[in-house]
DNA sequence: CTGAAAGCGCTTACAG
DNA sequence: CTGAAAGCGCTTACAG
């Protein structure tokens, strides 16, 4: 039989009243009589049932995380930052995907509906991003994670995609490189145009240009960072580095060079961006720009906490710095 | 303002208990009435409140998941197979991890003890097994995904880890491999001591077997398999295959390797466990030995579910079989 | 400083 | 087939 508030008041001789304000140190409770009540707690054990405290507060302590997918590569990184930043506040963190597509996004809604939980985390949800706009408008508590430069009108967490491009520009400038050419993320992501104009801008500042046919699109993927290189290298134009707007597609691009003969880092330097994991186990290792998923994934859910206790939503995007990351592909 | 089912009542004319009725599929509603009522729901876009529903029923429709750490490499698959399945059954997933020590057990143990959740899905818990064992026996519903031959008393789904060590043997052996070595993964770990087992049994089978002196102890990590190949390039006893019995520290096998001048796959076969994504972009890519992280999450929340359902719980583990894949480093 | 009572938004016997 | 009422386990004005 589960213990209720109503065993403790019977044991300690007082109300419900007066164990629920003992249970949420309200101040006007007689000193003796709090620790009589907190005695018995203790001694049967008892803990506030979550579903009545929400029924009766109007809230759950429970926020919800919305990712499109959960096998991405910085995924994990991210909702342990989430997790533990959450955990140490008390919070549950209820965790949705749209991996099943319309209705996945159904479920979500539904959830949304019932009032499951007080605030939402939110990656970049390519197709649901209108929706989640019209979830804040009505008043839901919305942090977004890594805005892909889209903008939203609520409260996000990025970090510095230009900056990033620009230190991978000076670093290979520095390096001697001068025949540059970009695997580039899907073309209409904020980050891939961000990314590209910094690396644009600190070649310019060094007086040096990018060759237009040199710039290929990539998508983010193994494959598409390989097809990316047999086209570079079929343009017949020379290049001697390759900046490949994510680590997936750097294993890619490292492979085909490979396999086109070509030794990195001696004839080519290779650098990624995010540094997922296997950024530090390929071969040659991957010089790449670190995304500090982790504190991103923590900045956010303190941002939403601080929302839900009831501080003003911050009106410019938090944004964390990038850090360069050298390893042997492009030293 | 919230909509709730009085305002459905009000509107359909009918009861709370009716609108109720509906909601739930009960029977003795009548044809006419439940139209009626049905139709107020979808105009005016009700949806039950899940405080409320669990605080009513006594049950949340919601399942939690306690993992060590969230950043392993399987563990995205894993989460999306759970993920997936309770979506579809319109459970929700509250997300807990052991990441920052006794105090994450002590805020998971907490909401434990408020109710907020109906079941549990554990990932081998390293030291909070009979604390998990404790909430079994008290009547909570556990799974336990991955039970790395620790055998609990309560529900598990499992691969065949002494199968997949007896096909890495026999494919190794098939390919013409006869000085065989081992990375092992942590000695007491359960599926360490199965995938010894089954690749030594499959060796004798062939009428081979394994120097002592050639099995190593790793931990599962990267470094850990290079340090592995360090010791038996130093033991002085020729091999020409080496058995790594997780990725993680294959990787490190295959880049030892290479730095001792040892040429895969043509001087050494290598083959490891898991199939984690970075099996596919080493260099060579990875012959490995596939868990299927995905299912088996899918099949530990379905296994739970149909427990909470009423199903009574299975009293064997579910075993998924493993699968070898062959790629570059052991064709 | 403390208690009785109403209320949070549902479900479920119990009557009819 | 349907409704009034009690109950799930808390919190929070309102009195005193």
């Amino acid at each position: 039989m589960r213990v209720t508030i109503a065993e403790v008041a019977q044991r300690a001789q007082v109300s419900k009243a007066t164990v629920s304000r003992v249970l949420n140190g309200k101040p006007d409770v007689d000193a003796s009589t709090a620790q009589r009540v907190r005695k018995v707690i203790d001694e049967i054990g008892y803990v506030p049932s979550a579903r009545a405290v929400g029924l009766a507060r109007g809230r759950t302590r429970t926020v919800a995380m919305l990712a499109p997918s959960l096998t991405w590569p910085w995924m994990g990184e991210v909702l342990q930052g989430i997790v533990d930043t959450l955990e140490a506040d008390g919070y549950g963190l209820l965790l949705y995907t749209l991996n099943r597509g319309p209705e996945s996004l159904n479920q979500f809604a539904n959830h949304v509906s019932a009032n499951a939980f007080d605030g939402l985390l939110v990656v970049e949800p390519p197709d649901a991003l209108h929706y989640i706009s019209t979830l804040y408008r009505a008043g839901l508590p919305v942090v977004m994670i890594d805005d892909r430069g889209s903008h939203p009108e609520f409260p996000s967490v990025t970090t510095t995609n230009r900056q990033g491009g620009a230190d991978v520009a000076r670093h290979l400038v520095a390096a001697g490189r001068r025949r540059f050419a970009v695997v580039t993320g899907p073309p209409h992501f904020g980050c891939t145009q961000a990314r590209l104009d910094g690396f644009r801008l600190a070649l310019a500042e060094a007086g040096l240009t990018l060759h237009p046919d040199l710039v290929v699109d990539g998508d983010f993927t193994t494959e598409g960072g390989e097809v990316a290189v047999d086209k570079l290298v079929a343009s017949g134009i020379p290049f001697d580095a390759v900046f490949a707007q994510n680590d997936l597609s750097a294993v890619g691009v490292l492979r085909a060079l490979r396999e086109a003969g070509r030794v990195v880092p001696d004839d080519v330097s290779v650098v990624g961006f995010d540094d997922v994991p296997v950024a530090g186990h390929t071969e040659p290792r991957l010089t790449t720009i670190r995304q500090p998923a982790q504190e991103m994934g923590a900045a956010a859910a303190r941002m939403l906490l601080s929302t839900l206790e009831g501080q003003p939503m911050p009106d410019h995007p938090l944004v964390l710095p990038t850090s360069l990351i050298v390893r042997e592909s492009a030293p």
